[in-house]
DNA sequence: CTCGGTGCAAAGGGTTTGCATACAT
DNA sequence: ATGTATGCAAACCCTTTGCACCGAG
């Protein structure tokens, strides 16, 4: 990652950065982004976001999550960490990316050699735990 | 899973089934289902493909696995387990599953009660290993 | 001036759905 | 006879792309 400093400083990029980076914990839906940054810049078009979102990633300056839905979410946080989805209320959380070693055993017994991972975990968060559903 | 008994045994679900489990860890997509299960019975849609293949799922009778692309993949085998993934090759490989306990430290200690997850590994798989990319 | 980025709009792929008909029960 | 499952085709959703113009360098 970080052929970044070929790319031109566009207004349009800037901002789709600062929105996915301003968008905390929600991981937003390109839609959302789209959405947000038009309340900016309200000529930019859907393809310039997803164009945008994608050079940010390529760059390692966000992240793009998959939660098992057809979107991609998008997140301020690059690296490789987990994620924790409440299937209550939908709300999603980072997670410390669990350690490799941990995870990869039964593949590294099958002969793989394995470099990286995705993990998501499912539940009830915090705040809809203690309530009967 | 398991309203199953409620269900009509048509040609059509058994056939689709059947192409479910005769795919080996193949984890091959509704699209070759559809193409496998046509062989068989050539009047049959994509739209049946897709609504047996829920049906089936639902029932807990096969499973369905996403690994961060678009398209769902479908699993002969129902219950949870992990999934390795070659990138080089595109081998996809089931995994047993890892217990829980070993993943969901970190989403336990915020609070939240951890009740599945979805583990996707990366890497070279024992064919490609050992081949200079 | 150059060429990468933008906006628009259309196409794309995977999946879902409305409807009339066929068929398992 | 009843009502679910089917086939067809259109709609859907998210995403990507071709093209002419714009604007950062």
């Amino acid at each position: 990652m970080g052929a970044e400093a070929q790319r031109r400083r566009t207004r349009q990029l800037a901002c789709v950065l600062e929105a996915v980076r301003a968008s905390g914990n929600e991981h937003p839906s390109a839609d959302r982004i789209f959405a947000r940054v038009r309340a900016v810049v309200p000529t930019i078009s859907l393809g310039t976001v997803y164009r945008n979102l994608h050079r940010l990633a390529a760059d390692g300056r966000i992240g793009i999550v998959h939660l098992g839905e057809r979107l991609a979410r998008f997140d301020p946080t690059p690296g490789g960490h987990d994620h924790f989805v409440c299937e209550q209320c939908g709300h999603i959380e980072d997670l410390p990316a669990t350690p490799l070693d941990v995870e990869a055993g039964a593949a590294r017994q099958a002969g793989h050699e394995v470099t990286g991972h995705a993990l998501v975990l499912y539940g009830r968060c915090r705040t809809c735990g203690t309530e009967t559903p």
